[in-house]
DNA sequence: TCATAGTATTGACATCAGTCAATGTATTGG
DNA sequence: CCAATACATTGACTGATGTCAATACTATGA
């Protein structure tokens, strides 16, 4: 089998945003936090998130059934769970694992109970 | 002036839903945290609430300025953060007056880092 | 190199969501 | 009661989003 391809996690995304109520936020901070919200907004990417909180990795072969979504759907979920930093990938052979990113989880909870 | 109106925040508001990782999510408990986190998902929203928290009390008049959305959008978002419990509002007189809901954000935050 | 299997991408479609002008409702002051 | 003010509602429009069938890509095993 072939090395295994670690997708990394970004750093800056591990940090961007001051609590609630920390004044008034600018347009940009918003545009940043309300893409990481966008991406808990859909309930099939909140059950895929407990799926794969739940346990310590998960392929995406096992999601379709749970969740009874097409594969092109969950391929799409996904995707914006990685865009918004909530989850990293790591292909091994032909399967794509994911896993959580709790530090990215915690920076969304300190920004609410800031 | 009128007695005030306050608007109560429902008890059940600020319970519902176990953290993350507590295995795999119902399609209803889905449901209802995605309407949390979808009204989190827009920047005008978040500029709203994060003006809020920084007050203790803003008067609707005082959002469209900052925020630079006509009077019927801040409406329009107001009714949506108050449908996901996240602020109350309180009519006094002319004006209506926000305020957040600190036990709703804890809710959310909780759901995340458990 | 060829067939197969797991994922990703594309294209199309239906539905949802943000926005504002126009209008309705309720409260105050005169 | 009337005019003015603050907010809510309605209707219409536009752009974003969730979904899947079809197709392309990539790694494995024979």
């Amino acid at each position: 089998m072939s090395r295994p391809k670690t997708i990394a996690v970004d750093e800056t995304v591990v940090s961007c945003c001051g609590p609630l109520s920390s004044g008034a936020m600018s347009e940009l901070e918003a545009r940043d936090m309300a893409q990481i919200f966008a991406a808990l907004s859909d309930p099939a990417r909140l059950r895929m998130l407990s799926f794969i909180a739940s346990e310590q990795e998960v392929c995406s072969c096992a999601l379709e059934g749970p969740l009874g979504k097409s594969q092109p759907t969950i391929s799409h979920h996904t995707r914006i769970l990685v865009e918004a930093g909530l989850i990293a990938g790591e292909k091994r052979g032909r399967w794509m694992w994911w896993r959580v990113v709790p530090e990215r989880l915690d920076v969304v909870a300190r920004i609410l109970n800031g």
